[in-house]
DNA sequence: TGGGATCTTGAATCCGCTT
DNA sequence: TAAGCGGATTCAAGATCCC
């Protein structure tokens, strides 16, 4: 590691022109999120006539796509220069920018690992019912040179994702509530990303000590992750007002004691957890498809497309909406029962759990 | 619609060609999966050693992206040229192309109105455990002029989402089982798109009637949504062997005589619009009457001669009366009610507009 | 203090016909 | 063509209020 190298620490100013005094080729991984280019031409008002607080700030306006390419050109360049050669980049965008940021990564010679989509659990609508609801954004996540040797951390991500292979799509809530940071109720950065995602993001592709470096650090939640992952981190950032935000965020935050961090092996009592979800996964089962309180109860629950149940107006998990049916502590796997037409009775769904515990153990890689 | 337009059927050879021959303006909607530009370098074997059946058919080499940039262009311009001013497109694709197309896309001037992530509830794992899953697919939707007028079946995605409104992340197990087609056991078309993933996309911007178009027709899964919806289709391939196989399928295939297609709500924003003075005409109510601003609101308004509302010196249409009285944004017809002599309680006015909106519609369909 | 009702808000390219 | 205006349009969570 270059000893000019400033470890943990935000420099202020320019991310292109800051790039470009770091070292070349001595950061482990890049996380970025760019300015989107959005370009909403008037405000936007709630079916109930209230004001939406778009993103208006000064450092998302473009005039034009050319004016964001060469921008976005000139950005990623300077991230290639200070990237290892086995180094790798993720990038963060909305159907705005992703695909000029995606054509010109790949032009640029980077090359494209994986896309991971980011659902969100709770999107704004589209109040006025012309477009579908816009309830993702994209990642990209890509290396530097094609065919080098890059970190990831596949029994980490199984470990976390009740053992099955993590995939590309990413459940995550907005950052609301008490981790949006706010000044005086308002909240401070028109765009932070939950804790979460980069979390994620740092735990599958680095390793303890690796250096990671966002250009667009705004308030800081790549550093958080890397802090509570013993990573090193370097912040670029040049509006004084998330600097200090961030600077303070930081001052509180501390390596996590457990958790992925400390336990980057799989535990063995984890394997055994598998979600309900998966059942869908796996086409034993359907959204739609009924399940039943017991063998002979009239009592009937309709499977969610999000793997919950839906009974009249209560939607939840199998455990929480037998727990509540029944008003007592229940197991939904033990409580809940399809009807299998192949023998015209109902079983215990937690029969297909088994079916695919013990395939999952004889295809197991280790 | 042009009388040398080609309808229902299958046009033989290169799409660029073909496309070229049809008139300007004349098509209400695209539909595209383009060879993807899959290069996977060496075979793939999965853990027991089988090797992996992946897509290298001849239409998907590519040995640069400057070559497939151009094939893209080429492709898209051809598309954008017989595509009515409020025509729209849609296109698939994964990582490895939907980046160079979406950008292309944009400096065309089509306009983004969504990306949509189709989620695949049953996708192929990452064998060797190096990248992950590789769950999704990307679909671009656009418009050919930005600002102009597009059909977005709103109602209609809301009553198959379970009254909720259509996100952009789609979940849908891949084409498998029965549905695929198959010779010999052997899979015809390496991509075979599932049918539900057209049907949605048709259901959701098109109208009854109108001309869809696939440039790369394949087995026909366009123009079996198509058929079942009661829209026209033309399809583009110049694969023999698959257009023998599409010719086959949509011979056995007949519009729905259920499900969306007549289950459609009508879109409240497409039907024709009903001045409240027709409810005079039609004597439902009369100059002079009563109406109360909510079921227990002690606030009246009187019915002017000229189909207006009074109330002390304001004097304006029922939705500026009923806005200016609550202060916030109004709507007349469910804001203001009138009095039932026959059943004695008070209703609102949009009950009297059903009714005449009802008759009508049974006169007109015949 | 509990729970139900109401209010607030989040990276959003967000109306369309008539005059 | 730009302005006017009729009238259609929202989901999930967390925070706050109220009884």
């Amino acid at each position: 590691m270059p000893a000019d190298l400033p470890l943990d620490q935000i420099l202020e100013g320019d991310c292109i022109e800051l790039l470009a005094s770091l070292p070349a080729e001595s950061v482990d991984l890049i996380f970025a999120d760019p300015p989107y280019n959005l370009q909403l031409q008037n405000e936007l008002r709630r079916p109930d006539n209230s004001l939406v607080d778009a993103v208006n700030a000064h450092w998302d306006r473009f005039t034009s796509f050319s004016e964001y390419d060469a921008f976005t050109r000139a950005w990623l360049s300077a991230c290639r220069r200070v990237l290892k050669p086995e180094g790798t980049l993720w990038v963060i965008g909305s159907y705005h920018n992703i695909y000029r940021v995606g054509a010109i990564l790949q032009d640029l010679d980077f090359w494209i690992l994986n896309d991971v989509v980011w659902i969100k659990s709770n999107p704004m609508p589209n109040f006025r019912g012309v477009r579908f609801t816009n309830a993702h954004e994209t990642l990209l996540w890509a290396q530097k040179e094609r065919g080098a040797r890059y970190t990831f951390n596949h029994q980490t991500m199984r470990s976390i994702n009740d053992d099955l292979q993590m995939r590309s799509d990413w459940y995550l809530p907005l950052c609301v509530g008490r981790e949006r940071l706010r000044s005086n109720g308002v909240k401070l950065h028109p765009t932070q990303k939950p804790a979460a995602l980069l979390y994620r993001i740092l735990a599958a592709s680095t390793r303890p000590g690796d250096v990671v470096l966002d250009p667009f650090f705004g308030t800081g939640t790549t550093g958080e992750a890397a802090i509570r992952l013993g990573r090193h981190w370097i912040g670029i950032e040049k509006e004084p007002v998330y600097i200090e935000a961030a600077r303070k965020r930081l001052s509180c935050v501390h390596p996590d004691s457990d958790g992925i961090s400390s336990s980057e092996k799989p535990d063995l009592r984890q394997r055994i957890r598998l979600p309900f979800g998966t059942l869908l996964e796996y086409g034993y089962l359907h959204p739609g498809d009924i399940l039943y309180l017991g063998p002979d109860s009239a009592i009937q629950a309709v499977i969610t497309p999000q793997g919950k149940l839906a009974v009249d107006g209560l939607i939840g998990s199998i455990h929480k909406v037998a727990s509540q049916l029944q008003d007592r502590q229940a197991n939904g796997w033990t409580d809940w029962y399809y009807y299998d037409a192949s023998d015209h009775q109902r079983h215990p769904i937690d029969k297909l759990r088994q079916q695919i515990l013990s395939s999952q153990e004889t295809e197991s890689d280790e």
